[in-house]
DNA sequence: ATCGATACTGACAAAGTTGTCAGTACCAGC
DNA sequence: GCTGGTACTGACAACTTTGTCAGTATCGAT
């Protein structure tokens, strides 16, 4: 049950890109570079993402290192997830994809509002 | 017939993400950055991809305004493509993308050999 | 007259990703 | 003893992306 294809592509772009590649990837570690979240709270802060999705996807972000997961081990259950160290080297990636995003983005609504 | 699926996300970072998301872009980008290339020669230069899936991701591109299309009208046709002013403004997004990649690539590469 | 090269399109199958739904297990509160 | 919250899994449907195959048009060479 995969949520990012490219198994193991010895391109370092398409490396980066399947760690990154998922429908709600982006939008969780933005979310946990503000600091540790439980996997409730999380749901709760991603609109539209079902909780089938988003632990799907959390447990790729842990897989590939990218992200920790803390299990008090108490009832009812409490987990908290969290970026890893590893997973810090990867914000200032995200920031220039961001800034880049965030220049398009302007971009291409002068373009619709031109039409 | 959509190479890559998030049509107008406001979030940045799969604006960014849906230019160059799709099986061939990355690659693509990366050889059309060392100059302009026709799309027969694209296609020799890229092992694995089909005429099809090639042309499909260069009208994507042309359509983000990342490449631009060059055709010489003549017989046999002679099409030519190119990254374009705007699409420059990647590459250093594509270079810090790829370094980050090339450094998981290794990390990767360790685990898998310490098992 | 047929073949190969060029740059493409259309229809469709195969594979991959995402979403839906039901179900597990435990505890707390009413 | 029923309901609700927590974190998760499995099966499967729906949708997206990729790949396959055949076909278009024109020119030049054999």
């Amino acid at each position: 049950m995969p949520v990012s294809k490219k198994e193991i592509s010895e391109c370092p772009i398409d490396a980066m890109l399947s760690v990154i590649d998922g429908r709600w990837k982006g939008t969780i570690l933005w979310r946990l570079s503000e600091g540790p979240m439980r996997t409730s709270e999380l749901h709760r802060s991603i609109p539209g993402i079902t909780e089938r999705m988003l632990i799907r996807h959390l447990q790729e972000l842990v897989k590939d290192g990218i992200i920790q997961r803390r299990d008090e081990g108490s009832h009812p259950p409490c987990v908290h997830y969290s970026i890893s160290r590893y997973g810090r080297t990867l914000v200032p990636v995200l920031e220039v994809i961001c800034a880049w995003g965030r220049h398009h983005l302007k971009v291409v609504h002068r373009a619709c509002s031109a039409i």
